[in-house]
DNA sequence: GCAAAAGTGTTAGACCTACACCCATGA
DNA sequence: TCATGGGTGTAGGTCTAACACTTTTGC
């Protein structure tokens, strides 16, 4: 039962995109051997026998990256005949958004083999890498006009201000502080815990929180 | 050279969308063999060895559908590993505007291997293709919001009419006339040709052409 | 008391929606 | 002269964008 001789390598490769300094960040993980060997690359790997290309996306978001359990949505697929020196590969991409608050700290520490960069300040990277997180860099703020989709950035509690920070960054551009409010307000996506943060030498500040952790509304 | 055990069959497949009889129809081709012989399904076929994906959609469309030189755009990849019953085989789908107007008359009509149907009323489907279908409506409908996407169904000359009836077609509801012609001439995508359409016993319309023909514009 | 970020309303313009009648033609 | 589809404007509501000052806190 074998359907013909094109066969093909098929990969997943994931862009996790978290929030960190007030930056856009991507995660990147070292490649050990050539081609590329020493570059930053994508964590990626190749798909299983009997296994869905979400849960391989999935599966390489958790071994290779150590994430879990947050949102992911295939992007595109990537097939030039050259892309990979080793042979044919085609990669089916997904990105993913990591919130940095609920990420446990030891993830969030680079190392020599796995660290987090800016979108917007990176080295080569192996393969059509750089490509695939343009690509998805534009998908998210696409995203961030028509859904609640920027909420997969946030912690348990969050003052509207860091969310705000979260659009700003993405969107490369300073937002007005109270026609961004009225605008999330209106959504009816978050709402007041009734708490306060205290942070530094100024008047604290509400504390909201997701009202359907884990939804990603679409509108309009 | 070769990377590893796991490897997978690769297929395009192409959702032909046309606006024929004031609805939106699809391209079907029969398959010959088994697994669903017999059944309506995409027109589709394996990505070769030097082969770009676009270049395998876009050969796919010449060769099983012989449509060419059309709007054509990657839509999602699919892969669930039961999808096809003779093995694994991942389809980067893909879906493809052609203009009535531009296709020949041969094209258009219906053979036993190869006919168009009304995307609201297709028989069972091959594969998952009916799913692959109601992605690529989905889309495009989402795009006539945000995007000059409409445009590409129409021939050289057509009239606000037949262009609105595009639109409608597609979303599924009528649209007000008064309205629909403001927005469009807001746009700026479209341009009198000085010359009228007389078809029927009634006053005749103006034809109109696209300003600047094969470009998708996306705005907001 | 000073520095720092939180919080809050109004107004003008753009855009969207709803709505009804006259026009030019062929039969 | 009638049936058919082509063509046009206005008013009300909604949404968006621009804009500056007061509050509360820690030091």
């Amino acid at each position: 039962m074998v359907i013909s001789p094109d066969s093909r390598t098929v990969s997943t490769d994931v862009v996790v995109f978290t929030i960190r300094d007030e930056r856009l960040q991507v995660l990147l993980v070292r490649r050990p051997r050539e081609p590329y060997a020493g570059f930053w690359a994508l964590p990626g790997g190749l798909v299983h026998d009997r296994e869905d290309l979400d849960d391989c996306a999935a599966r390489v978001l958790r071994q290779k990256a150590s994430v879990a359990g947050v949102y992911l949505e295939q992007l595109y697929t990537f097939g030039r005949p050259d892309r990979d020196p080793r042979g044919r590969v085609v990669t089916v991409t997904y990105y993913a958004l990591a919130p940095v608050a609920r990420l446990g700290g030891a993830l969030m520490t680079d190392t020599d083999a796995r660290c987090w960069l800016p979108v917007d300040d990176l080295p080569a990277l192996a393969f059509d890498h750089a490509e695939i997180v343009a690509l998805a860099h534009q998908r998210l703020a696409a995203k961030l006009e028509y859904s609640t989709i920027a909420l997969q950035f946030m912690g348990e509690r969050f003052t509207l201000s860091e969310l705000q920070c979260v659009y700003e960054v993405i969107l490369g551009e300073s937002l007005d502080k109270r026609n961004f409010r009225r605008r999330l307000r209106g959504l009816r996506c978050i709402e007041e815990t009734g708490e306060w943060f205290r942070g530094g030498s100024h008047r604290p500040a509400r504390l909201y929180r997701v009202r359907r952790p884990g939804q990603v509304e679409i509108f309009k």
